[in-house]
DNA sequence: CAGTAAGTACGAAAATAATCGTAGATAAAT
DNA sequence: ATTTATCTACGATTATTTTCGTACTTACTG
């Protein structure tokens, strides 16, 4: 199994689709434009290009496509989670050494959480502590 | 003040700058492929190509050079804990959608923290809750 | 059915990043 | 004082990603 990762463009089209489901090229093409809130004199990105990185993907095998009516369906051939995790472990080496601990405390330290997101963070953690603690009947 | 991305290859440069400090390109050359243990017939990056890339950096201001001596010594222009700050914001928002929670309870979740890592965290969230409580006018 | 709108296919240009070869200058070694 | 090693300068090449123009094809409208 070799290694991919999404380029930006291709990230943002898989985003898109994790959140709305499969696709067409037009839909998508629509909300990126609508995402990027483009400047006054300025062009969103192309119909024709948003085809062709998609149909990249789909030779790719990234996205998978449905062509049985006109307009063809594409629907992401990843998992949005493990995806997330390879993309989020690649950055860890890159950015912070590998250490989730340096980036969780940074992230932490710097963004100002919420008492209600600290609570949520809190409950994690114990749920994690009590795993390791009675790992017996945890079917849940 | 135009926002600035450093690429993988500069990342990496600016990466062994922070950890070594004021640097020779020979410095830096050697231990990208000393930590980049090639594979058996593969060679390393080439000493110009190191020398190219912090030229242009250097061009762009992101890091300085004194040329007193022949071996030119480069120093990074920008803060370490800013620009990984920048980075992860960037990285957050076509990943997790901006939202540092999200991240960070993936990372918890997937990473599996060992229980002293456990520990800093709440320790760390300690450290805010306390900070909200006592300085009450503190009005975000 | 003619004409327009909306799709897909695909080659090729433009933009960006990374790599390297070669030349010339300076220092070090013998 | 040669020769050899080490640097910098810099153009040019390669690789990758993104963008788009153009040609077809198929549907829709009247």
């Amino acid at each position: 199994m070799k290694k991919y990762n999404p380029t930006e463009t291709e990230l943002e089209i898989l985003q898109i689709l994790w959140k709305s489901g499969p696709s067409t090229v037009r839909f998508i093409n629509d909300k990126q434009n609508e995402n990027n809130d483009l400047p006054i004199g300025k062009a969103g990105v192309g119909y024709t290009t948003t085809l062709k990185i998609m149909q990249i993907m789909a030779e790719k095998g990234v996205l998978t496509v449905n062509k049985d009516s006109r307009q063809h369906i594409y629907t992401p051939a990843l998992d949005e989670e493990e995806t997330k995790n390879k993309l989020l472990d690649g950055f860890l080496k890159k950015t912070f050494s590998g250490s989730a601990m340096k980036m969780v405390m940074q992230a932490l330290g710097n963004h100002k959480p919420s008492q209600q997101e600290l609570n949520e963070i809190k409950n994690l953690i114990n749920e994690i502590e009590n795993q390791s603690v009675n790992k017996q009947d945890k079917s849940k």
